[in-house]
Order: C-alpha cells, then sequence, then structure tokens
DNA sequence: TTATTACTGCAACGCTATTGCAATATTGAA
DNA sequence: TTCAATATTGCAATAGCGTTGCAGTAATAA
C-alpha cells in the first residue's frame, strides 16, 4: 500500500527554496542555500520524494548533474514535462522554457513515453556582456 | 600547436568495439567487452581523444550516465550532431534515430549553441514481448 | 637506429548519489 | 491531551562515474 506523507519542516525549507527560485537547482544549489539547516543526504531524499509525488520534475543536465524545479502540469506518477530546458554557459543556471518543440518522427515500432530537450547557449543577460 | 595523434593498438580496439555496436555504448560498456584488454582510465582518455576529434559523439543520458556513438557529419572540433537519441527502457540501450524534430522556438534574446533531443520508451522489439 | 613525446597503466583522489541504522518528529486514534 | 505507529532525519559508510599525477612504454619522424 501507499506509504504515509507527513509535513515536515524540512520539506518546507526545500519548498520555500524552490519558491523563491525562478530557474531550476540542482542538489548542491539547494544544499548551499539551507547552508547547515538540512543534511545533504536529507535533501537527496525530498527530492525523491517530490518528484514521486509529482511536485517537481527532474532535468538531466550535460555536465553530468541533475537539476529539479516545480511542475505546473505534472500529478503524481505521471510527468509532463515536455517542454525544453535551458542551460546558460555564462551565468551557468538552467531553466525551463515555455515552448515545446516538434518531437522527431520516431521510426516504425517505436513507443516514446517521455521527451525532453536540451539546449544549451547564452540567456538574454549573458549574452550582452 | 596542435598536439600529434597517434595510432595505438589500444585506439584501435575502441574502434573495433564502435564498429561491432549498432548503438551508443557508455564507458562501462566498452570496459566490459575489453575485459582485461585496457585500463579503465586509458579508456577515459581515448573517448576523450575520439570526442575531440570529431570521431564520435556524446550523449547524456537520463541516467546520468554518458555514452558515446560513431559520429556521421561531424568534423574536429566541431560536433553537428542534431539528431535525437533513443533510450529503450526494455534493454536498456542507447541509439541514434536518424530523423530530427523541430526545436523549440527561442524566447527572444536567447541564442543557441548546441542542443539535444532524449527520447525514452520501447524499441520495436521489446515493445513485442 | 635513435630521440622525441604521445600514450598507457596504476594508484590516488574528487564529486554526485545511495544505503543502513539509531534517534527523532509527525500523525491519527484513544 | 496522551500515546503508539511509523515516516523522517542525521550521521557514517559505501558505491559509481570520472579525473589527475606520475613513471614506464611505445609510436613516429629524422
Amino acid at each position: 500500500m501507499e506509504k504515509q506523507r507527513r509535513n515536515t519542516k524540512t520539506k518546507k525549507l526545500v519548498m520555500d527554496v524552490f519558491r523563491h527560485e525562478a530557474g531550476a537547482l540542482c542538489h548542491a544549489d539547494i544544499v548551499q542555500r539551507l547552508e547547515g539547516k538540512i543534511d545533504r543526504v536529507t535533501v537527496y531524499r525530498i527530492l525523491q520524494g517530490f518528484f514521486d509525488e509529482g511536485i517537481i520534475h527532474r532535468i538531466s543536465a550535460e555536465n553530468g548533474k541533475t537539476y529539479y524545479a516545480l511542475c505546473h502540469e505534472c500529478s503524481a506518477g505521471h510527468h509532463a514535462d515536455n517542454h525544453a530546458h535551458f542551460y546558460c554557459m555564462g551565468c551557468k543556471t538552467v531553466s525551463c522554457l515555455e515552448a515545446t518543440g516538434q518531437l522527431p518522427q520516431l521510426p516504425q515500432g517505436y513507443s516514446a513515453s517521455e521527451s525532453s530537450w536540451f539546449i544549451s547557449g547564452y540567456c538574454p543577460n549573458c549574452r550582452a556582456v
């Protein structure tokens, strides 16, 4: 059966970090913003929990790190984050783009259950420099 | 100035592995197929070298691992691997798709230098099971 | 054949993420 | 409010992927 979930102080702290942040965050970002308040392992577990609940979605960046961002159209068990993600090589941040592209035509016989776009480049701020 | 490159036995071994394989391979795959013949660090360095030469391209998978596959339209220093990559959740293999989709429209002010698609699902073989 | 230096293997290290376990805190029910 | 059940936390240890330093080896050009 489903495991019950509890509303704890640490979860609220992590959620607050997400709410005060526009872009996506990686584990280290969150630990840093909560300096000393939560153990790093707990952060990993909370992120996993939020992901399972459909509250945040996961983004695998080219640098090997995993980023997380609040979901808008996801529900528990089903992540509909088919939008594109952008990595700015200037400020080294990951953000979610509203625009969705068009999936490549899959060859005969293939079935897709999830897809993701990842674009690297410069955001308006960093491009200007 | 450019560093000279040498044609060694180990490089040939790694290249042979790629040539006998249809899909993309991760570091561990290659080490396993060359069981005991090459040190794991050497494999990392050869992969890096091939990448720099434009012989193979890099794919960051959702599982956090990096995959490599032979290039077709790349040249040293410039990787044109704008095609989509497919991860089969059945046989757990990564492959390159010929088809190219359409990139999402970037918001005003953004500039893209690289992009990648990643699609998860089932390949024809695994779908049938 | 010989000198140059790219390459290899080994050991050690760094970083991201996971697991086990005892102590703690949340929750629903008495 | 009190209490028991159990989800959650923190700490220590561990696993996995990738990198760096260095001494010995081997490919290449002269």
